[in-house]
DNA sequence: AGGTTTTTCGAACACTTGTTCGAAATTCCT
DNA sequence: AGGAATTTCGAACAAGTGTTCGAAAAACCT
């Protein structure tokens, strides 16, 4: 019977046994590759374009990616990841819901503001992802939904039940995501002032509706 | 000194004298276009597999538009064009501008559920256009963005001022939207119930802020 | 220095794409 | 029925795609 190697599972792309310089040079193809797909598209990007920006050849590129596939989750996953846990910092940092809550709303627009390109890249080409890659990402997205959702639960139904989500304070996440996530298509801080700011403004909108100014 | 003949500006595709079934069909094609590019995408969708949908040839989608550009660019305007129409016969039909935007919340979210292929290509391949059909797009969608920015700014300004919208309802106006077109991302009437309802919980909290329900 | 591993390249592959064009088929009108 | 306009097709084109592979180059270690 033969055995099956058990060593590092992931065999090449992964860059295991791989030098410090080589991982910062994926690094930078993985940002350069995010701006050339938030500004083309995922699939009007090729691979010789993204490795001409840092003077690698296409041969090159699957060096350092298994794929065209692998190089698109990788981008999305890592975000969520960065963003996840920058959010989970803030959502564990204490202080009451609705103070807690402009915290998540002024971090995920500044997260946001970092890196345009990738979270552009993350609500546009989610279902270009297939597969195993899709659901892992479907899945980081959710543990994200979830820590945003806490906070809304707690504010909108009170001491939050154990049980299942309601679909009243499901539907104020999702509009609260909505607000947040489209602010891509619009926001220039020339025109529209300080991340900071915005946050602001969205609190005092969930927490008093149109029309009441400050709390 | 040659004379250009000066009848019908546009020469072929835009289908000026043509039969009414031509038409017809033509309105069918631009269908499964909307479809086939909602579920895969602009670049990922090729005018072969759209054809194929209706049994039409290769060549023969040429004769019903000039080019890939053009089937985007149609399906887009006429989709803006339509959403328009209905909206600004609501935004006129009297009533408090409570009313009114409540109109609109449902209005938008009917629409969209009637055409979710075509409301998802709007939102996902608008930068899919380039020179004159992207400039024509982008205004039609600005006198649609008018028509909701200038009910929000009689609810939340006062008396509407004459001069220059400002930016607390610029931005006011933009989380709706914002919470309007995320919808397509997770709305699925089974388990989040009706249009009618879903806008209700939008101007709700859109009137009163998160917590308090009813008017 | 020499030898090993890590990194890079370029050519070749099979395939798909949007577009053009001229001839054939169909439909319409009288 | 015949003639004119319309619709439709199929082949051909040039260009670009992701992926594989084996050999060369560079970097590293002792």
């Amino acid at each position: 019977m033969a055995v099956v190697p058990l060593d590092t599972a992931l065999p090449l792309p992964p860059l295991d046994g791989a030098r410090r310089s080589t991982r910062k040079k994926a690094d930078a193809l993985l940002r350069a590759a995010a701006e050339v797909i938030a500004e083309k598209g995922f699939e009007g990007t090729s691979l010789r374009d993204v490795g001409r920006r840092l003077g690698v050849s296409l041969g090159g590129m699957y060096y350092y990616f298994s794929s065209k596939d692998d190089l698109l989750f990788q981008i999305q996953y890592r975000t969520f990841e960065s963003l996840l846990d920058s959010q989970q910092r803030l959502a564990s940092a204490g202080g009451t819901p609705t103070e807690r809550l402009h915290q998540l709303l002024v971090g995920h627009l500044a997260f946001f503001e970092r890196h345009p390109a990738e979270m552009k890249i993350c609500t546009y080409e989610l279902e270009s992802l297939e597969g195993d890659r899709f659901d892992r990402v479907l899945e980081i997205r959710r543990r994200y939904y979830r820590v945003v959702a806490a906070v809304v639960s707690e504010l909108a139904g009170g001491p939050a039940r154990k049980s299942r989500e309601s679909s009243h304070s499901r539907h104020l996440t999702l509009f609260i995501f909505g607000m947040l996530n489209w602010a891509f298509m619009w926001y220039q801080r020339d025109k529209d002032g300080s991340v900071e700011a915005l946050g602001e403004e969205m609190v005092n909108l969930l927490l008093h509706g149109i029309g009441k100014r400050r709390s």
